[in-house]
DNA sequence: CAGATATGTCAACATGACTGTCCCAACGAT
DNA sequence: ATCGTTGGGACAGTCATGTTGACATATCTG
């Protein structure tokens, strides 16, 4: 429970949620609230001589390990020469290694080393501190709610593997 | 209204959602929904010659119509040297307007030109058509619950200029 | 008048995306 | 067993967008 969090008073949606005013108030807040939810990992990346598109990778590792490369490309929505650049660093410091897929020998599953872990860790500590002052200080109500908002955004047939990330 | 809805059913917040995996989850989330809502705008934007940076740019000068240079800035949170070639650009191509201030002479005051606010316009329309259909799906009250979470995202100090651009 | 501030500009560089092409190994089906 | 497809890797070139650093100009403020 958060210790005397300031008060955080947000004027509630009006019957008219749907009006520009409303739409623009959303569309900033996304903008300004994901920037600031990341910047908190940038120094650490920054220190290490990594960038966001090397925690975005840490990220799906850790959060699917053993999948392939083909999913990881999937996930991230990038192409597989600018994956390729990323992991390849990754694996040349040792934070990511790849085993040979079991029913599909031409996959390369992907997961975290011990060190990989622990820089993701790190990582995950920074965004952590984010979210869970802004869950804390909003409600757990309030949070159905942000989460409803954002996967009404992902198009009807991408949520299937947004869904799936969640075991 | 919208007309038959998908269901949209979300997992609520546990009373435990603090724990990591629903920090996961907001996370992911605010991932995979903010890069869908900007999806739409980047076919208009290629079409131009042009990209995030310059629609970012529009975006503010649409909300806040008179705004100085150094103010977009802060904005934006980049340097004026990046600012500077976006704006050249939008100059350059007849949508963007300065003029010299009036209290302090040394200010440039942006607006948007006739062709900027028909640009800005398309591109709004998009991110509307994506953002209203989620606060649709969502509810009123989810939408309330979408911007608590997100301005707690914002630190404390920052959140006045995130404010300020609700009138 | 002197220093600070708002803005603009030139140059060099880094990151992370893209396209296009070629390659190899492994799968799957005929 | 051959053949087309697929998963993955590698090399090359390009683009968009950010960064530092340095310097210039006009204007404000004390």
């Amino acid at each position: 429970m958060p210790a005397a969090a300031p008060p955080l008073r947000i004027t509630p949606a009006s019957p008219l949620f749907l009006r520009e005013d409303e739409i623009r108030r959303g569309i900033e807040l996304l903008y300004f609230g994901y920037t600031a939810m990341i910047r908190g990992a940038d120094a650490i990346l920054e220190a290490q001589g990594f960038g966001r598109a090397h925690h975005r990778a840490l990220y799906f590792i850790a959060r699917r390990p053993g999948l392939s490369v083909g999913e990881l490309i999937g996930l991230l929505g990038i192409t597989k020469q600018s994956l390729g650049r990323v992991l390849t660093e990754l694996q040349a410091r040792d934070l990511v290694e790849q085993a040979i897929g079991t029913t599909d020998r031409r996959q390369r599953l992907l997961s975290l080393t011990a060190a990989g872990t622990a820089l993701e860790t790190r990582l995950f500590i920074e965004l952590e501190r984010s979210m869970a002052r802004a869950y804390g200080e909003a409600g757990q109500q309030a949070v159905t709610g942000f989460w409803s908002v954002l996967m009404g955004l992902v198009p009807p047939e991408d949520r299937p593997r947004v869904e799936a990330l969640q075991d």
